[in-house]
DNA sequence: TAGGAACCGGAGTTCAGGTTCATCTTATGG
DNA sequence: CCATAAGATGAACCTGAACTCCGGTTCCTA
């Protein structure tokens, strides 16, 4: 715990960066149901070269976690420097779902009865929450969205979205329909 | 196997009867993360009996699912008889939301990895789907849901408003901002 | 380039939870 | 009221998957 640890030997932070990758493919294929024995076979690497790096399981899947929600971050952060406030609204909302129907893991983490710990991992590491709320806040100001449409609403289209990635549903047709019911309307 | 079973003795049929409601009430708190012994307990038997009836944990739960559908296909049936075609299709959505409100083990079942199982059991052993796409249908001829919606879209709702019953979203405000996007407008 | 700390490997341990089965109990037909 | 088959019981068993542990190996520094 101590702030000035030596740095890692260097097979040590090779074989870190191979268990993590391994992790990263296994559990972004088919979520928490892959076996620590399954990562390391994968990794190249002994179960016990796991344990050396992570804790446990858990630790290991909220690395993996944690690397996703950085990428949702530099995406977030792209978006938010594009011009149009409609424009960013969406690159972010389709890049994070892209990004979500890629990872399984990420899904069910987000789904799963244990949420909001992972929310609360995000937030504590990243800026995800605050650089999206600008997102969203600069569409509805620009009257692109419904005026009354949250960060909060974000979180629910995702989850749904999310929901329908898994089976035979389309959850394109599930996004748009949901855009038609959250764009601002001229005619309302 | 065979189609004249004798009758089940007096205390097995009352037994059988205690099991799913307990496991009906423990599978609706807590998804399918109970325990045999657990459910033996709380209908006050041993697990030797839980296992008499239904082969193993799957088999229950199977059963406490299929009754989920039967009492969701007589909701369908009841919405269906409603003369307003819209009141029809907004009776058999808020329904079905509620049900599976207080039924996590319902909810779990199918937003999980092994769907479309359920769904297949539910269309072989009900007629949800026929009276589903019944309701859905006569409220899109009605011209009050546009008119690409299809009873495919009533599952993605569904789907999308069950996972933001676990934690803390508000999954009514998401299922309204849905119909905005579905119910069909003049203005359009 | 030698000493030793850090690291690796993977067979073996542990444990939780589903499932069984030998034994006891009870409903039921005669 | 008996005989007996159907039913109930729960301690013991089994399985699979997370995790440990220590002998062997590798990197690093002086």
């Amino acid at each position: 715990m101590s702030a000035h640890e030596r740095p890692l030997r260097a097979d040590a932070r090779r074989n870190r960066e191979l268990v993590l990758d391994a992790a990263g493919e296994l559990f972004a294929q088919r979520g928490d149901a892959v076996q620590m024995d399954e990562i390391a076979e994968r990794a190249g690497l002994g179960v016990g070269t796991l344990y050396r790096h992570f804790a446990d399981k858990q630790a290991l899947l909220a690395a993996i976690i944690g690397r996703r929600f950085e990428a949702m971050t530099a995406l977030a952060r792209a978006a938010d420097e594009t011009e149009d406030p409609w424009t960013a609204f969406e690159t972010l909302l389709h890049g994070y779902l892209e990004a979500a129907q890629a990872d399984a893991a990420f899904r069910f983490a987000l789904l799963g009865p244990e949420e909001p710990r992972w929310s609360d991992i995000a937030a504590e590491k990243t800026d995800f929450a605050e650089i999206t709320e600008r997102v969203v806040r600069r569409a509805a100001d620009a009257g692109r969205l419904r005026a009354d449409f949250c960060a909060q609403d974000f979180t629910l289209i995702t989850r749904g979205a999310m929901a329908n990635m898994t089976g035979t549903g389309d959850w394109r047709r599930y996004v748009a329909l949901l855009l038609d019911g959250i764009r601002e309307r001229p005619g309302t």
